[in-house]
RNA sequence: GGCCCCGUAGUUCAAUGGAUAGAACAGGAGACUUCUAAGCUCUUGAUCGAGGUUCGAUUCCUCGCGGGGCCA
C-alpha cells in the first residue's frame, strides 16, 4: 500500500538525518492539505535547533520523490502534505472487494464479547438497545481484525425483580405467558415494594419461595414469565441483527460464584455477617460479596460468570459491554478476580458506555418511566413506512421499514465516543435526514440503483483526470477501521460513512454516470463506493437494503 | 464527604497536542422536467471560567463553576 511506501520513505530520512522520533502520517482534515501528512518536522525541530520549516526543506529534499506520489509540500506551521497520483487511487479502486477493510492484527485470537443483559421479567429499555448496538458493533470490529468473535447475553433471571413481578401478576391477574403484561406486573411490584409494608412482606416470601421448586403457583408464574420474556427477547434480537453464541444466567452463575468466594476466606473477610472484599487495599473501596443472608451478590455472580465463560469457550480476551453506572463496581470486582482467579482476569476487559437519559429526566423500569425497545422500534417503524409511501417496493416494504429503523436507532448510538450520556429526545433524535443511519442507507441504495442498470461496464480503467473528493477517502477506509477497533470506538467509522456518503452524494448530483466519456471507471468507481459502504454498515451492525 | 465520567453553534454530536474548530437539525436563500428529492448548492451561528505546561491546547495538568453516575 501507498501509505506504507510514504511512512518507510519519511522515516528512512529521518533517521539519516538524526531524527530519533516516531514518524506520524496523518490523514489531513482538509482534503486541499493533501492525502496524507506528517508533522515530524515540527516535532523534530527543537532537538536539531532547526525552525520547523527548515526541517520539513531538509526532509522533503532528501525524500526527492516516491512513486505514486505527485507531489510533496511544505504548509502551514511545517506540515509535509503528500498528494497522491491519480494512478494510486485507481489501484486502490480496484484492490476493493468484501474483505475490504479487514486486517490480520489480531489474527487467531478468540474473544468473547458479552453485551445487551437484559433481566428477564423486566422490559427491554432504550439502554439495552444501547448496549446491543455498541456490542454488536465491537464484535465485528474485532472480527474484522481477524479474531474468532462469540457473542454472549447475561441475564439476571432471579433475584428480587423477580419476585416483584410475580406478585404483579398475581394482584392484578395478569398473564405471564405475555412480554407486555411482565413489564407491567414488575412496575407495580416495584412501587407496592417500596409503598406498601404488607406487599412487601408477600413479595419477601415470593423471592424465598421461587427457588423452592415444590411451590407449583409461583413455579409455574415463574418457568411462564422467564420463557415469554426470553422468547421475547429472541424476537427483538432478531430484528436488531444479533445472534448469541452463549446465554449466562444469574440462576447459573449465582452457586458457582457463592462457592468462589468461599474457597478464599484469605482474599475475603466477614463483616457483620457479610462476606466483603475490601478495595481499599488496592486503592478502591469495600463492596460486599455474600450478604449477611448468604446471598451471591452481582459481584461474586459475576466471579461465576467469568469462570463459566472461561470453561465454556477458553478466550484470549473477554469483553463487557455495560454502563457507566457500573464501571466503579466493575474494578472492584476485577480487582478480587485478580486474587481468586488470576489468569481469567487478566483477559477480562471492560467498555462502560453512558446512559441513555430522557430528556424528562431519568429512566427508570422501577416507575414504569421507559421507553421499550420495541415501542421505539415500533414508532420509527411506521416513521419509515410514511416515508416510502409512493415507492413501488411491494411485499419488501415491512422488512425494509424494519432496517430503516432500526438503523436510525442503531445510529443515533453509535454516532458519538462511547463513554458518553445519550441525550434521548423521541421527538428530535431519531431523524432520517442528514447525518443518520437512513441517510447512510439512502446513499448506498442509490448507487446500486445506478449499477443494476450498467453494472457489467464497470470497470477500473480510462478515469477522469480529476479525483473527486469521495474517491480521495477511499483509501482510508482500513485505517479508520482499525482504529476504531484498536479503541473500540465505532463512533469513527460512522463519522467516516458520513463523510463518504455525502461526498458521493454531492458527486452523485453533479455528475451523471451513466453514457458518459468515462462511464466504465465511473460505474467502478460507484462500485467501489457501495462496497465501502456495505461494509462500513455492517461494521455498524446496520442492514444495507438494496432498494428503500 | 470520597471516587469516576462529562461541559464545543439555539439543539444533537465530531475534531490520534497541529493548519481556517467540522457535520446534522432548526432558521434564511436557491437549483433541477438527468441514473431514487430520505438527496444537492449557498448562508447565519460555538470551545464553561481562571491559571499552568508547549513552538502550538477543544484535547494534557491545577483550581473553580455546572451536569450525570457510583460508593458510604
Amino acid at each position: 500500500m501507498i501509505r506504507e511506501v510514504i511512512q518507510a520513505h519519511v522515516e528512512g530520512v529521518a533517521k539519516k538525518l538524526g531524527i530519533d522520533m516516531p514518524v506520524i502520517l496523518d490523514f489531513p482534515a482538509e482534503l486541499a492539505h493533501g492525502d496524507y501528512s506528517t508533522n515530524i518536522a515540527l516535532t523534530a525541530a527543537k532537538a536539531l535547533k532547526l525552525s520547523p520549516h527548515e526541517v520539513a526543506e531538509k526532509i522533503v529534499k532528501e525524500i526527492g520523490t516516491i512513486e505514486g506520489v505527485t507531489k510533496i509540500e511544505i504548509a502551514g506551521p511545517g506540515f509535509i502534505n503528500f498528494h497522491l497520483a491519480r494512478e494510486a487511487f485507481v489501484d486502490v479502486v480496484k484492490g476493493i472487494d468484501e474483505r475490504w477493510g479487514r486486517n490480520d492484527h489480531v489474527k487467531g485470537y478468540k474473544v468473547m464479547v458479552e453485551y445487551t443483559d437484559p433481566n428477564p421479567f423486566k422490559q427491554f429499555h432504550i439502554g439495552h438497545l444501547m448496549s446491543n448496538a455498541i456490542g454488536e458493533s465491537i464484535s465485528r470490529l474485532v472480527d474484522f481484525s481477524g479474531a474468532e468473535v462469540k457473542r454472549a447475553n447475561y441475564q439476571g433471571d432471579v433475584g428480587p425483580h423477580v419476585a416483584k413481578a410475580i406478585w404483579g401478576i398475581q394482584k392484578l391477574s395478569l398473564d405471564a405467558h405475555h412480554a407486555a403484561d411482565l413489564g407491567k406486573a414488575y412496575a407495580a411490584g416495584a412501587e407496592a415494594y417500596e409503598n406498601d409494608q404488607k406487599a412487601k412482606e408477600e413479595i419477601n416470601i415470593i423471592n424465598a419461595k421461587v427457588y423452592d421448586r415444590p411451590d407449583t403457583e409461583i413455579n409455574k408464574i415463574y418457568d411462564a414469565g422467564r420463557s415469554a420474556s426470553l422468547a421475547h427477547f429472541e424476537e427483538l434480537y432478531k430484528v436488531l441483527g444479533t445472534k448469541f453464541d452463549f446465554y449466562f444466567f444469574e440462576s447459573e452463575t449465582a452457586p458457582k460464584g457463592l462457592a468462589i468466594v468461599r474457597a478464599h476466606p484469605t482474599v475475603f473477610e466477614e463483616s457483620d455477617g457479610a462476606v466483603v472484599y475490601k478495595g481499599e487495599k488496592v486503592g478502591l473501596h469495600t463492596r460486599v460479596f455474600i450478604t449477611s443472608r448468604g446471598l451471591p451478590t452481582y459481584e461474586a455472580k459475576d466471579l461465576g460468570l467469568a469462570e463459566m465463560k472461561a470453561e465454556q469457550w477458553p478466550f484470549d480476551l473477554s469483553i463487557s459491554i455495560t454502563a457507566t453506572e457500573q464501571s466503579g463496581y466493575f474494578s472492584v470486582m476485577l480487582a478480587a478476580m485478580k486474587e481468586v482467579l488470576p489468569d481469567i482476569a487478566k483477559k477480562i476487559q471492560h467498555v462502560s458506555h453512558g446512559m441513555m437519559q430522557l430528556s424528562g429526566g431519568k429512566m427508570s423500569s422501577r416507575t414504569g418511566n421507559v421507553v421499550t425497545g420495541e415501542s421505539l422500534i415500533a414508532e420509527m417503524r411506521s416513521q419509515a413506512l410514511g416515508k416510502m409511501e409512493g415507492r413501488e417496493l411491494g411485499d419488501e416494504k415491512e422488512k425494509i421499514a424494519d432496517t430503516v429503523a432500526v438503523a436510525a436507532i442503531k445510529y443515533s448510538v453509535l454516532k458519538q465516543a462511547t463513554g458518553k450520556n445519550i441525550i434521548f429526545d423521541p421527538e428530535q433524535s431519531l431523524s432520517f435526514e442528514g447525518d443518520s443511519g437512513p441517510y447512510l442507507q439512502y446513499a448506498h441504495t442509490r448507487a446500486l440503483s445506478v449499477l443494476a442498470k450498467a453494472v457489467e461496464k464497470a470497470e477500473a480503467k480510462n478515469p477522469p483526470e480529476q479525483v473527486p473528493e469521495f474517491e480521495r477517502l477511499l483509501p482510508r477506509f482500513p485505517d479508520i477501521v482499525f482504529r476504531a477497533a484498536k479503541e473500540n470506538e465505532p463512533h469513527y467509522v460512522t463519522t467516516y460513512l458520513t463523510q463518504l456518503a455525502g461526498a458521493f452524494n454531492s458527486w452523485y448530483a453533479a455528475e451523471k454516470i451513466i453514457g458518459t466519456e468515462h462511464e466504465e471507471y465511473k460505474l467502478a468507481l460507484t462500485k467501489a463506493f457501495a462496497q465501502t459502504m456495505k461494509n462500513g454498515l455492517w461494521l455498524l451492525g446496520i442492514q444495507a437494503p438494496e432498494r428503500m
